[in-house]
DNA sequence: AATTTATATAAGTTATAGCTTATATAATCC
DNA sequence: GGATTATATAAGCTATAACTTATATAAATT
């Protein structure tokens, strides 16, 4: 989970990424218009699709010698919903966040308890 | 607004950052609770604090030697709102896309058409 | 005052991501 | 079937981000 998150946040996290979506939620485009709208290179937005569409944002349709893309319907709901339910979920019942959980606990009553509980503040 | 967007998706798009906020939700942590619990360097942390921080996402509060922080309020409701709001907003009154809205726009009508429209599809 | 503790920052290195240029593929048009 | 159009991918370069090690600062302890 934590990782589908990761990839969906940095997928997000760049600014010609964050236009494309944004052009997108208006209206499915094919590559060459996304070039002549954005104008930029077309190897620079196929580039970019290919990060948004491995991360599950959008979609391909192939028309004759057309790639169109779309929002994937996830995006509005889904993409946004996952962090939240990430900051929602039991953190317990995140795998990747066990050995931190286990740590946590046990901060203040075991051998793993570090130099800065020596001087435990007030 | 897409500038702010984008630091705070950069600053949630790494895994590191990603477990502290998870942590941080659960309670307020010291930056040598933090090294105890993820077993990382304390420089580590200290860097990764600096960048959430700088997005707003968490807050710091000294406390003698010690450095406390903590999810600044707005995370739960305002972050990840932020990315709702930018797919939500009218993308006429986004000033980062108003280049490109004129472009899409006269996508068929003036001299930015450009090859691809030149063969247009049925 | 000297030492220890807690944190921050800076410098240097490595890894990752993004961009450009060039090339490949595949459909369409003449 | 050769040329054009649309897209993808690969190679090389540059910029950015992350990590490590070392050092600085400042409070607390002795």
């Amino acid at each position: 989970m934590i990782q589908q998150l990761e990839t969906v946040l940095k997928a997000l996290g760049e600014p010609t990424r964050l236009k494309i979506v944004k052009l997108l939620s208006v209206r499915e485009l094919c590559v060459c218009e996304l070039e002549a709208v954005l104008g930029i290179s077309q190897p620079r937005i196929s580039q970019h699709l290919r990060v948004l569409k491995e991360a599950g944002i959008v979609k391909e349709r192939k028309e004759r010698q057309r790639s169109f893309y779309s929002l994937a319907g996830t995006l509005k709901t889904g993409e946004i919903a996952s962090f939240a339910e990430y900051m929602r979920a039991e953190i317990a019942q995140l795998p990747e966040l066990s050995p931190e959980v286990a740590r946590l606990q046990n901060l203040d009553c075991n051998e793993a308890v570090r130099k800065c509980k020596n001087s435990p503040l007030p």
